[in-house]
DNA sequence: AATGATACTATGTGTTGTATAGTATAATAC
DNA sequence: GTATTATACTATACAACACATAGTATCATT
């Protein structure tokens, strides 16, 4: 997927993956993965920033001796995911726009 | 439309507003703006760029006593538009999972 | 004469995806 | 037993790009 298309849904998309239950760095990156290439390095930062926005909030959690972040998806995360959802008629709007005056070559 | 989102779209709205016709550039923001916001100084560096890959190419020629520069779509150009449009069922699978997902809660 | 529309250029900034590198442990395969 | 793979997170540096702001200049309308 283009970077560029790929900035305006990733980091919603690592929201969605968080609202069945709690879930950490690795998990997701598994999880979205299928849909949508995503690096660590993208990944981890987007975590800082939906948890310093407070969208999410995470806990430290011994696993098999190692220490792991578990993440939360708040109420605020759910309202900017509902917002996304709205927001996709808009979307629509201009993809139908390219698709009916790319017909007038 | 948020900012991020837009990022995807808006070089490709761009090329589209060129396909009924040669065009400039204040008549592109009157074009794009019922859908999309769009500054000049959004649009300039989008024309640049667009020229410097190929995308379009222009032509200065005077209309009422001004230089106006016109700008036209080239093959290469609509190859774009088409790889955008084909490119369209990820975006919608990507909508799908974070639509799915959010019914999570 | 003043205001607004038309038309383009130049510079600087903040956000963000990504590459690269580093640290570290557990599980599995050979 | 050791090499590989999976798991798990952090830090730094970079390039692309939308946008604000400012500047220049002419034409049309009031």
């Amino acid at each position: 997927m283009d970077i560029q298309l790929k900035r305006g849904y990733i980091e919603v998309c690592v929201l969605a993956s968080m609202m069945k239950e709690e879930t950490y760095g690795y998990k997701l990156i598994k999880d979205i993965e299928p849909i949508m290439d995503i690096s660590e390095s993208t990944l981890y930062p987007i975590l800082k920033r939906l948890e310093a926005s407070g969208c999410i909030i995470s806990r430290s959690a011994e696993y098999n001796g190692r220490l792991r972040k578990y993440y939360a998806i708040t109420n605020q995360g759910r309202e900017r995911i509902k917002e996304f959802l709205s927001d996709w008629h808009d979307i629509e709007r201009v993809y139908n726009y390219i698709k009916e005056e790319s017909q007038n070559g």
